[in-house]
DNA sequence: TTGTAGGCGTTATCAC
DNA sequence: GTGATAACGCCTACAA
């Protein structure tokens, strides 16, 4: 292993000297510095990162936990963090935290063992709170996404789920439907939670019926969709729209439809919500809410980095614009 | 922060035998082991992984490579690998090598600057090669995912791409299509490569011509498969059947057929290859060739970390069996 | 069974 | 501008 001391050896000068010009720090002589670190290439240098993250408790790290790394949902915004901690020189450790935040130690580690400078957390399940405290008391940088907590020191992206679901359905309702189901996500997640309020709303406010009977609830994936809408088809079969939770669900809803003998939007019009890459594909194309998946994967890591560099200060507060996807499916 | 001096204080013994008792190992009586596993408890305890690698030169991480994370097909992979590795009690650190292998430093900085115990690289660009002579030489443990390299030192995981895609095409000759399109991958994968291989094998055996024009090639992606299945509409009105390399440009082929004004499978039948989740909700549910991803990312994970206990060595060549399975697109 | 001492590669402090 | 020197937290001979 080639080590600043190797490059020192034969650059004749000490290893602080080294340490300093590879770190672009002041006070070493120009021409030594690039002696060094022409020395340094020839000899295809690279820093010792656990030497370097013990003397300066930096790692250079940012910790991400989400629910499961899996769900398409997350990908776009992994891609999104990833451009930008790339550049920045972080580099990310990614945690599933399957159970309850709490119950495991995973936050612990990140922080301790690992040493991670910043973390961001996505997701919005109402059990998974109290981290912030501890995150709070050691002083470690955090973004929550998918979370609307106002906090001078806690930093949120989000985006309005209830008037998203809103429009959502207010576009149903225009659009002359007046039964309209919905297949709600996990309520123990505020996003479900506010998707449901915000459909209820759209419903009360034009003077529909709200039926308890006409919601169900899943679990964001394509399985719970598909049993919904069977569920939804034989209760109701005066039903003639639904506003899915998710675009994972709607592709159940869609099968389930097709299933039926049933068309879209003919029969039954269905609207999704995420908009994830699918669903310009599915038949029909689903008509959706997009969320900026990838912009909230950036922006996450922009606001940390700047905060790690002093240019910014905690309690962000980042609500980002969804928006009323038309295609055919609705 | 806690460190072993503090435990050593608080139970009145010296830090290496702190050291000894919370790596559980021999010369520590039983008594005092339990003390001080019990003040590590209650302090808080968690060891600075820094520290730690930096004297044992090993840092239990396992590096990931892949062309892009946000790739459906790669989903389940890292959910494989995450199970076992976090079982196992490895980190992993993934890396997206958008370009070519060889000219980013990536694999430098995971070996040398962060000291990963062992890689895991996904994916058969035929031009990502090379790399291999450096782990070699570095005698850092790797596996390949998507490649089947003959070599006692290299360990391999994958499945036979010819005789899966042969078994496609075959599957619809013998429900008599004659004139059979292939929606190719990118040709500068050896998956790609293979999988026409196997298309064209098949074509042959039945004594099917061989058609150059019949063959599209896409990068993979859904919209590659709009258009080259746009293409073969337009040029070839009488293919009755394609088969596509992968089922992301397989839902892309499905909705340029819709858009036809065509019908699945009646009008043409397509199959894919892959069985990504959404595939069971493609209308029509799309008939696909199944690749065990999960299987591909434990397996990974499990060979590398028997290597890494020196409870097996260098040299396994693992390949896994592949399933078509049967819908309704074709 | 326990303690002491040295060192892993790097950075930071303070002389020179 | 440069060079000793002392950490950082942990592990591991070796000594007691």
């Amino acid at each position: 292993m080639v080590t600043i001391k190797d490059i020192a050896r034969r650059a004749g000068v000490s290893p602080s000297v080294v340490s300093r010009a590879l770190n672009n720090k002041y006070g070493v002589k120009e021409s030594t510095r690039q002696l060094i670190k022409t020395i340094a290439r020839e000899m295809n240098y690279y820093p010792n990162a656990a030497a370097r993250r013990l003397v300066t408790r930096k790692s250079d790290m940012i910790g991400v936990m989400m629910a499961d790394i899996s769900e398409p949902f997350y990908t776009q915004i992994i891609k999104g963090m990833e451009y930008v901690a790339s550049q920045a020189g972080y580099t990310l450790l990614f945690s599933n935290s399957y159970d309850n935040l709490k119950k495991t130690n995973v936050l612990q580690k990140m922080i301790i063992t690992e040493n991670v400078d910043g973390l961001v957390i996505v997701g919005s399940n109402r059990q998974d709170t109290g981290f912030t405290d501890l995150l709070l008391e050691k002083k470690i940088p955090f973004v929550l996404i998918e979370r609307n907590i106002q906090h001078e020191k806690v930093n949120c992206i989000w985006i309005d789920n209830k008037k998203a679901a809103y429009t959502a359905t207010k576009f149903l309702i225009e659009k002359g439907h007046r039964k309209i189901a919905h297949i709600a996500g996990n309520l123990k997640n505020q996003v479900a939670i506010d998707r449901l309020a915000g459909y209820e709303e759209a419903l009360k406010e034009s003077g529909l019926p709200k039926a308890d009977c006409l919601v169900f609830e899943g679990n964001f994936v394509c399985a719970d969709g598909y049993r919904a809408m069977q569920a939804i088809l034989s209760m109701h079969p005066d039903c003639t729209a639904v506003f899915v939770a998710n675009d994972s669900m709607a592709y159940g809803a869609l099968q389930a439809i097709h299933e039926a003998g049933l068309a879209v939007p003919k029969d039954i019009a269905v609207v999704g919500f995420d908009d994830l890459e699918f669903s310009a594909f599915t038949n029909p194309p689903l008509t959706t809410i997009r969320q900026p998946r990838y912009q909230m994967g950036k922006k996450s890591m922009q606001i940390l980095s700047k905060i790690l560099q002093g240019k910014e200060k905690n309690g962000i507060n980042l609500c980002l614009p969804f928006e009323l996807v038309v295609r055919n499916s609705a």
